[in-house]
DNA sequence: TTGTGACTACGAGTCCGTC
DNA sequence: GGACGGACTCGTAGTCACA
């Protein structure tokens, strides 16, 4: 159910660290509001794909690779 | 922009119809409106992952395989 | 540097139809 | 069977102050 939120949450938290950006860092690389990185970090949102998509283009991956 | 949603669009119909549904079918198997797949099919619209998930297990494949 | 509650505007998601 | 429209509810997008 929420799960899939658990997986976002953890993939980008994990490649955010990985590429060596603080969530504030990152969110204005990424063109998002930081508190909403954190929230998304932390599963507390269900974004939509387009946001999704940002994301992923920020971290130079696929959007699937963050929700598998 | 639109095209996270234009991929999904073709990967839903395709493996859709790969099983052998019509849209009102595998939206009842789903769990999600008829009107909502048939817009998502049309790239209409810009769903969450939560229903990404939905329909990722309806056709039993990863959710990350609906939006690469 | 990150977490969290609260807020408004707008779009996600549902339901009624018709073509 | 599927595209498309109108109308509706409620949750998400996006932001801020503060801890």
């Amino acid at each position: 159910m929420t799960d899939i939120r658990q997986r976002l949450a953890r993939n980008v938290a994990r490649l955010r660290k990985e590429a060596g950006w603080s969530q504030e860092a990152f969110a204005d690389h990424a063109g998002i509001h930081r508190t909403y990185i954190s929230d998304i970090e932390r599963g507390a949102r269900n974004p939509t794909i387009e946001v999704v998509d940002r994301i992923a283009k920020a971290l130079r991956v696929k959007p699937g690779a963050l929700l598998d």
